[in-house]
DNA sequence: AGCTCACCCTGGACGC
DNA sequence: TGCGTCCAGGGTGAGC
């Protein structure tokens, strides 16, 4: 589910909440959902921060242990107030002195890994979107060479972190760009209006604190908001804001993009 | 090394 | 109401 704007805002809403707390319980519901070490190691310690980077998100303890999450399509963390019930599908609960940290996941494609060797849980992972080295020029380097199209290029995770299929479609609409482009066939001036596109993107959706499509929350249960500045994601058949042409639904490496033929060259 | 594909899961929407 | 089918914000590992 969550792309980079998602987890940040989570991130963002935990951060002030959680800094400072101590985890007096641990909780599994489903033993699966640990792909690594073990929830009791966090009992008794006292977070110290919070970081991501592409769609991870992790929690700094006390004594260099640290919590990693992947969402994965449909995972989620939510803070619970005492008086709160627990909803369905939570698979691992963090109890604190003022309420619990749920996390719920109903596909059970995310995971958690509790790591105190410092080794992480990604095997390779590209430049944080959000990272100040990710400039044009890097941008240009990292497309030189790919043959497979630029759609599918954003989408991995090794070369850069962060862009789902949401924000694919929509970052390549801002830019002009059609999706099925070999990524190493664009030219400067589109790499620039790419890379621009996407920082603005990403900034946008996370000012809204991200897009809710389905049953995405925020760790207090509100909705984002930048399903309303969507232009083409699921509006298939609709008309495009630029030209009022309909919007067209492709399928590429087995995933939904959408985008504006006429648009979009 | 780069690329494509099948697969991991559950739930909701839709058609009959 | 019930059943079958399709679809969904993602990542991996095998095989070419």
């Amino acid at each position: 589910m969550p792309e980079l704007p998602e987890v940040e805002s989570i991130r963002l809403a935990l951060d002030g909440r959680l800094t400072g707390e101590v985890v007096r319980w641990a909780r599994i519901n489903l033993q699966r959902i640990v792909r690594r070490g073990r929830i009791e190691l966090l009992v008794g310690r006292r977070m110290l921060s919070t970081g991501r980077r592409g769609k991870f998100i992790w929690f700094d303890f006390e004594g260099e242990v640290r919590l990693f999450a992947h969402m994965g399509m449909s995972g989620t963390l939510l803070w619970l107030g005492d008086d709160i019930e627990e909803p369905s599908h939570v698979r691992a609960v963090l109890g604190f002195t003022t309420g619990r940290l749920a996390y719920r996941d109903p596909r059970t494609l995310g995971g958690l890994w509790i790591v105190s060797d410092g080794v992480s849980p990604w095997r390779k992972m590209g430049i944080d979107l959000l990272d100040p080295r990710f400039t044009t020029a890097e941008f240009a380097r990292l497309l030189a060479g790919r043959r497979s199209s630029i759609k599918t290029t954003l989408m991995n995770q090794t070369l850069i972190a962060g862009l789902g299929n949401i924000y694919t479609s929509e970052t390549l609409f801002r830019a002009g760009i059609h999706p099925g482009r070999p990524a190493r066939e664009l030219k400067p001036d589109e790499v620039r209006r790419l890379h621009r596109s996407i920082i603005d993107t990403l900034k946008s959706a996370i000012k809204n604190r991200g897009t809710t499509f389905r049953d995405y929350r925020l760790s207090d249960g509100r909705s984002g908001g930048f399903q309303d500045f969507l232009k083409v994601y699921a509006k298939d058949g609709e008309p495009c804001p630029h030209c009022g042409g309909p919007i067209k639904r492709t399928v590429q490496a087995q995933r939904s993009t959408y985008y504006c033929p006429r648009c979009q060259r």
